[in-house]
RNA sequence: CGCGGGGUAGAGCAGUUGGCAGCUCGCCAGGCCCAUAACCUGGAGGUCGUCGGUUCAAAUCCGACCCCCGCAACCA
């Protein structure tokens, strides 16, 4: 079988927060998938990055005395590290302070003006600084944005250049009839339709730039930056090396995209206009996740709940919390997050659950000196069954399935009772099927859990299998 | 008539091509003793939000209503 290209890509997070618990399940979610098309043995290009213009950036540099350049610098690379702290396998870190990026968004403006899909307007409005956004009448609260009461409304009245957005609802209405996979889940695709449905209208793509120089500059019309959305999408396929033919380009594109809920439009809608303005080809398939609340709170900074995933990694390790995130969270809905389920579900699975399998029968083979010849993935019924589950991008499913695979072989264990027989045959025969299992169980969760699955398969590559350190230490 | 999600055992959830109501945690009783005080077996516990309809049969399909939670060109 001739291998495939498969292309991911996350959302850009804005650099202006810190990293949190709601983008590390996006990016693990992406990091299974990419690891299990690899695991297919699709070669993969998995992208992530950040998104570092606008106003929001430009300001909180000031407040602090440092250069916007230095400010991002450092923002920037407290995503980065997540690529450790979460061992993520992508393989491109775009930001959108890159040159390459920066000529790509201008490439990408100046096709879609060429298409004649921007224009120039005057219009007033106000403009909160804490959205990034310009609010209408009908969003205020008491003359204020109600997410940032605080902040100053501007009053904005001047030219800017425009999308014609609304050029493309029915040749997005046509696309989405054509793919009926393009977005995922259903409940999502129907929202957008609906929402296209409803009507379009053209959106503004620039500002001036002596409001705000924190952007990159219009070709053609050095007053003006570009709207920090219009630049921040085309860094999916500048990272690719668009808008040359880059063999990444050509391999590549188009790939499947997965964003928070609250991004449907722009990516669904929004980008995939600018796509067919600019007359490249549309994204493959969207995967619409849901938000995680913390303790059934929604998480924000306002409420000051949010939570850091470099300390949930560093109190639990990385894979916990990646199976935290990926079993007790659905991946399409909403979930929750509590440390009081985290350390229920850590013991519970993890600790009680594989790691304890794993300690007792690597311990019987090893007081045995039992030695054996074991095959990675002998049994494809259950790998398939895993990987059924896994395209339909059904995590927690699948991880069930697996743990079906380890409450069966503790059974088994009870039944047989190794530990009571004498002839050595007679264990190695009892305890082989048993250590078979584990071994399969790595095999598959090589997409979910990494580390683990890393350090099981070594144990087990042995012909003589030691007991080694228990994976996860129980949490009393 | 804005859009969407949800309401299933004490808690958290799964379960719609309609067919004996399931999982994890917790609780009770027993077993086992290789293993991380772990593991195995059995049990208690639910009028599947409410009301009505279709059907031999409804958590699942249809209609009305009640209650929670997001979103509303916007935050992952």
């Amino acid at each position: 079988m001739p291998n495939k290209n498969f292309y991911i890509t996350t959302t850009l997070p804005y650099i202006n927060a810190e990293p949190h618990i709601g983008f590390a399940k996006e990016i693990i979610n992406a990091d299974v998938i990419a690891r299990y098309h690899a695991l297919k043995g699709d070669d993969i290009f998995f992208n992530t990055g950040t998104d570092e213009h606008g106003l929001k950036i430009y300001q909180k540099a000031q407040g602090l005395g440092v250069s916007v350049d230095k400010y991002c610098d450092d923002s920037a690379l407290k995503f980065k590290v997540l690529q450790e702290l979460l061992n993520l396998s992508c393989n491109s870190f775009i930001r959108t302070t890159d040159v390459k990026h920066v000529a790509a968004a201008q490439e990408f403006w100046r096709r879609c003006e060429k298409n004649g899909d921007i224009y120039k307007k005057k219009y007033s409005t106000k403009y909160c600084v804490g959205c990034e956004l310009e609010k209408t009448d009908s969003e205020l609260v008491d003359g204020r944005c109600p997410l940032h009461p605080n902040a100053e409304l501007e009053i904005i009245d001047e030219e800017n250049y425009f999308f014609r957005f609304s050029a493309y609802q029915k040749k997005l209405l046509k696309f989405y009839e054509e793919n009926p996979e393009f977005v995922v889940p259903n409940h999502r695709f129907n929202e957008i339709k609906n929402f296209v449905a409803g009507g379009l209208q053209d959106f503004s793509v620039s500002r001036l730039k002596e409001k705000m120089p924190w952007g990159i500059t219009v070709p053609g019309d050095d007053n003006q930056v570009m709207y920090v959305w219009f630049d921040a999408l085309v860094n999916y396929i500048s990272c690719l090396g668009w808008p040359n033919e880059t063999a990444e380009f050509k391999n590549f594109w188009p790939g499947v995209q997965v964003c928070g809920k609250d991004n449907l439009r722009q990516q669904t809608a929004i980008w995939q206009a600018m796509l067919m303005s600019a007359g490249v080809a549309n994204s493959k398939q969207v995967l619409v996740f849901g938000f995680l609340t913390l303790n059934g709170q929604k998480i924000s900074k306002s409420l000051g709940n949010t939570i850091d995933p470099r300390e949930l990694v560093e109190k639990y390790g990385v894979d916990p919390v990646r199976y935290y995130l990926l079993k007790e969270v659905s991946t399409f809905e909403d979930g929750d997050f509590s440390y009081e389920k985290m350390e229920k579900l850590y013991n519970a699975d993890l600790a009680n659950g594989l790691g304890n399998l794993v300690a007792r029968t690597s311990n019987l083979l090893e007081k045995n000196e039992i030695e054996l010849q074991l095959v990675e993935n002998s049994d494809t019924d259950f790998s398939r069954a895993v990987f059924a589950a896994l395209d339909e991008y059904n995590f927690s499913e699948a991880l069930k399935i697996v743990w079906e695979k380890i409450k069966q072989s503790d059974e088994f264990l009870s039944q047989t009772t190794p530990w009571k027989m004498t002839e050595k045959e007679q264990i190695t025969n009892t305890l082989r099927p048993v250590a078979q299992n584990i071994l399969n169980i790595a095999y598959c969760l090589q997409a979910f859990l990494p580390e683990t699955a890393k350090k099981i398969l070594r144990q087990f590559s042995y012909a003589q299998v030691k007991k080694g350190d228990s994976l996860f230490p129980k949490i009393v």
